[in-house]
DNA sequence: TATCAATAGTACTTTAACGAACTGTTCGTT
DNA sequence: AACGAACAGTTCGTTAAAGTACTATTGATA
């Protein structure tokens, strides 16, 4: 993923898994969300992109030139499979049981893989500073504590939570706020 | 960065920056860090790299392959400038007008890159589960909210987010909590 | 003094993804 | 019927960074 002359400091790149068939490259983030996405139900290409690009919205649009040949390659490695093609020269694509397996195990170092994540929230935050706290930092930071909740805390992290929403709408709705 | 065969998706990859001068492709997370870093005190490579995998635990080290290179490169690019040499063929390197012009001008979009590393945050945490959970509808909730809050209510957010960050680290940390 | 580890860097290949330009096929509107 | 937009995909060059192997120079230790 690149910015569209925004300026702005993009990643996405940096998500890599796999190493799974003791492969050296196995792909990176794109190759785990069309994992992930099939998982739940069959698409195509165009599907994935699209449901990407509305998920962050426009802040991340896989290009073309990514993902089509990386659905083929995934199709070569046994990952994913056609199950029906549509009008337009659609293909619908679909996960397989080894597709599934390597989803699973990959998952499975979510905390190693959240724990890096954080750290690179860190240099991040270092960079562009954090003396006047953007409501988005604070959110990202939300993010990760949530992460990292025991299951037995959790219902009072839903109380919290649930409390900051409703400011939140409260503010929004305020219309004598500030105005 | 990549990770050593850990089978841990990594990322930094897609941060970029840049086009300030016009130019299609300005470099990423490392050329960054190094402007960043270099505005504090003078510095050679290996302590940059050393630097960074310090402050992260050993989560991301720039490869030799990539930031020797590229401090050349930005000092070709007047970015940076060799302020003095060592023992061992040592170069140090400190920041330039310019190169601190280009960090100013980059850092200033912090609310926009903010966002961004945000929604990768979500499509991450998505991916790797645990988003089921009624805090993290709430969370969803919130997120929708941000998108949508004017500039004149952005204050007023961030301390609204701030003081539930504030209470979720507190109940993170509170080990007498619910045990 | 010899050895090893740490500092410092080079060259090059591979990986992941972007971006741009292009082709082709519908589908909706005028 | 013609046109434009949207869906669907291909090709290829560029960028950012990792990974690997290597060289060279100290500085510490035995």
């Amino acid at each position: 993923m690149r910015f569209r002359d925004g300026d702005i400091p993009g990643f996405h790149r940096h998500m890599r898994f796999g190493n799974e068939s003791g492969h050296h490259g196995r792909g990176g983030m794109i190759r785990l969300y069309i994992l992930h996405s099939l998982r739940k139900e069959p698409k195509t290409g165009y599907d994935l992109i699209k449901e990407i690009s509305d998920k962050t919205g426009g802040t991340w649009v896989p290009s073309k030139g990514t993902l089509y040949p990386m659905l083929r390659k995934m199709e070569d490695e046994g990952l994913i499979r056609i199950s029906g093609t549509g009008t337009r020269s659609k293909n619908i694509y679909e996960i397989t049981d080894g597709g599934n397996d390597l989803l699973e195990r990959t998952i499975r170092h979510r905390r190693e893989a959240g724990e890096k994540m954080y750290m690179f929230r860190k240099i991040f935050s270092e960079i562009f500073g954090r003396n006047n706290t953007p409501a988005w930092e604070n959110l990202s930071d939300i993010h990760h504590l949530l992460e990292n909740i025991p299951p037995e805390k959790e219902a009072k992290a839903t109380e919290i939570t649930g409390r900051c929403l409703e400011e939140l709408r409260r503010l929004a709705e305020d219309e004598s706020g500030n105005s």
